[in-house]
DNA sequence: ACCTGAACACCGTTCAAGT
DNA sequence: ACCTGAACACCGTTCAAGT
């Protein structure tokens, strides 16, 4: 046993959370336990807690690598279309982001897991990568607004983005028949957009 | 050992139901084990099982319970003030549904656990239970839609109603900081849904 | 028929002991 | 210093065996 050293800390860090996503793409987030870890990067299950203090410490590791996917995807469906109405591209960045909820399905779930975000670690590079999925958002709401109004419609902005989040997450949970059968999430998420923003110009 | 028939089946589910609740208000939701209940009852674990299929059926059970609380909430939040405008009833529900949030936490966070909610089981009665939770909101809505709108009308409903819930569920995991030193989350719920019904109106 | 409790197959996490 | 792997204290769930 012991001292290997084949591999650096950061290697092992990278190799334990590529390991991690494989698992959990492969057995769903309930199949991602620190021993199958172990055995996929061919090491003891104590060697994880070398490079992290607990599984929890993990999850958030796999929730900065969703938060950055998720990043990517709502910004490029804003910066490419700057000539559409902000409306339409409301709906764009509302469709990828359901898109992206259902095609990352477990790690998104990951991201709103109770129990995660501890308070024993600092985690304000969390808050950042978290903030930052507004920006796109914001930017798209600035018409309906005056240069001065920045706390208006930095509220807005989340407001809007938390209410699209709730439809998205009680649809893809199931835990309520949002829509009818006429009507699919995406026609639901359409609507509050619109609904939303009538009342902003009003 | 065994055929004590101390009590009947009925009664030994509601025992057990009633203890579940009970280390859930005391130890939270990781502290509700089966172990833990058939002690507090003063029966083997193994007995759980002859009165639930699993303990996630024991979940939807105490979901069963949740829901009930919620809609006596939500709807006494209404009927009490038949005077009033809509828009301020809408308020006030919005409000109770947050404290409820508060008050109830663990219960009221396990509503939306994943992967309860499972197939196996029939579950008509429980998608009846939140089905009827959104009849005090389409009922304040009513005038903003003709009568033979019911369609749309119901759709408002849910969509303000989840948009209303993704700011609680944010707000209430501390996932994202919705809430700006100034505003409360009371705050930005009421800005939700002025502008929502401002949209409506339009 | 009802209930037991030991057993099975797992967990996350720790830490003395090896190299 | 790094890694092991056995051990600790748990899980949910099952089921032969008792009354």
């Amino acid at each position: 046993m012991a001292r290997r050293n084949d591999h650096s800390r950061e290697e092992l860090k990278t190799m334990i959370i590529n390991s991690s996503w494989k698992i959990v793409s492969k057995h769903g987030l309930e199949g991602l336990t620190a021993r199958r870890i172990a055995q996929d990067i061919g090491y003891a299950p104590g060697t994880i807690y070398n490079l992290f203090n607990s599984m929890e410490d993990l999850y958030l590791s796999l929730n900065a690598k969703t938060l950055d996917l998720l990043y990517d995807v709502l910004n490029d469906s804003t910066c490419n279309d700057p000539q559409k109405k902000p409306l339409q591209n409301m709906k764009i960045m509302a469709k990828h982001y359901m898109d992206f909820a259902q095609e990352y399905r477990p790690y998104w779930l990951m991201l709103f897991n109770l129990e995660i975000t501890e308070d024993r670690i600092d985690t304000t590079w969390y808050s950042e990568k978290i903030d930052r999925l507004f920006s796109p958002l914001e930017t798209l709401l600035s018409p309906y607004f005056s240069p001065k109004q920045t706390k208006k419609r930095e509220m807005a902005a989340r407001v809007l983005w938390a209410s699209i989040h709730g439809l998205c997450f009680l649809q893809e949970t199931g835990k309520i028949a949002l829509v009818s059968k006429q009507n699919n999430t995406l026609d639901i998420a359409d609507y509050l957009i619109d609904t939303f923003i009538k009342g902003l110009s009003k």
